[in-house]
DNA sequence: TTGACATGGATAGTGTAGCTCTCCAATAGT
DNA sequence: ACTATTGGAGAGCTACACTATCCATGTCAA
């Protein structure tokens, strides 16, 4: 298969994906000349899942890369990858209020202790559940109740995604699973979660029914 | 309340002040002379409002002064105001495979029909639901387990979120809290659940203890 | 074999989003 | 009176994700 095959199966124009070999999101093809090269399927696979963490999962050029790094490595423990892997997935701001910030952080880590949470020293999740917590009081929203219940919720959701996970063959589909169950997953529980809104709020502010 | 002020307090910059009333992201400050204007602690809360809502939500400027118009009706219908305004927030995308797209369409509406969910014809969050399910197909994964219990789950969260909701006082605070719930509660939700996911992945591949 | 077209690779250019800078006359504060 | 600040408008900047142009080398159908 050459590039404009792997373009047609994909519908990636050319140029992009000449783009995304220099940015290393996609392994070089095999060589059979200077200037010809041959691409297989897994280059189709690679390309799709580089579109969709892209398109759906909104990740940059860069974490792309380094996660892909990470899936492609030889042999993987997939615990420790996908520590080291998907926290690299949420972002971080700057707050303006650091006290509040501190506050937010000392509130999580309370969060973990009593529920028991075995995590890595990896900040970096922390810190975003910090940064959430903070933005939702400097909107003056009252988020306790919601992060129990949220906490509650989550624990269930990661049961069924380490369901999803380990459901998949060999170190490398796991990993996989993981990474597309992950980011995907959150677009999934957020459109999900839209709808449900909408049919609650249907029915507690009752409808109007100028619709459906 | 001048600009400075208002940027001393939010940590937002002068110009970027500037830059977002040009944009409507911000009301006007009373004018008390043709080039003075005084700013109040609305000014304030939006502005928090603003940021936290592009840095953590990261909406468009565009999709937030829609939500901020949509906040500022007066006297406003709760239900009918989210059934607009919402939808908004949950970004679309252009699949290559169409057949895919109709697919995830008609297992989307399957899933709608059969939980009785009451949905305005709004088309967005069923859009964006759907090219979810197309994503996932597209990289390979069975979606199919994991849409049932997300979907559970989502009904779950729902009814805390709309909890959240009704605590406010107001329309005007219900309003507040729904788009803060809503856009923040995706981040929140995204973050437990990152931090859900390590440690049932710790349980589930063994603990290496590398770290705490 | 030949000639139109495709290829890999490199470099430069484009479009958009979210600011940031510069300027200005009018005004505030001292 | 005078220095600093203000509201307002326009242009400029930076980062990101492409997209376009070249070119020497290849492919492949006629």
């Amino acid at each position: 298969m050459r590039i404009a095959e792997l373009s047609q199966t994909t519908g990636v124009p050319v140029p992009t994906i000449k783009y995304y070999l220099r940015e290393g999101l996609l392994p070089a093809g095999e060589l059979t000349s200077p200037n010809q090269a041959r691409y297989d399927d897994r280059h189709v696979q690679r390309l799709r899942l580089v579109r969709v963490l892209l398109d759906i999962g909104r990740l940059p050029i860069a974490t792309i890369r380094d996660l892909l790094t990470e899936l492609d490595r030889p042999d993987p423990d997939v615990h420790e990858v996908l520590g080291r892997a998907l926290p690299a997935t949420v972002g971080t701001r700057e707050t303006s209020d650091p006290a509040m910030l501190a506050a937010a952080h000392e509130r999580v880590r309370s969060l973990i202790k009593e529920r028991g949470w075995l995590l890595s020293d990896n900040a970096r999740t922390r810190q975003s559940a910090a940064e959430v917590v903070a933005a939702f009081q400097q909107v003056g929203a009252d988020v306790e109740h919601l992060l129990e219940q949220y906490a509650d919720l989550a624990e269930q959701i990661a049961v069924h995604d380490l369901r999803f996970v380990a459901q998949a063959g060999g170190n490398e589909g796991k990993l996989h699973a993981a990474v597309v169950g992950s980011i995907l997953g959150d677009s999934l529980l957020a459109a999900l979660r839209r709808m449900a809104q909408e049919h609650e709020s249907a029915k507690m502010f009752g409808i109007r029914d100028d619709s459906c």
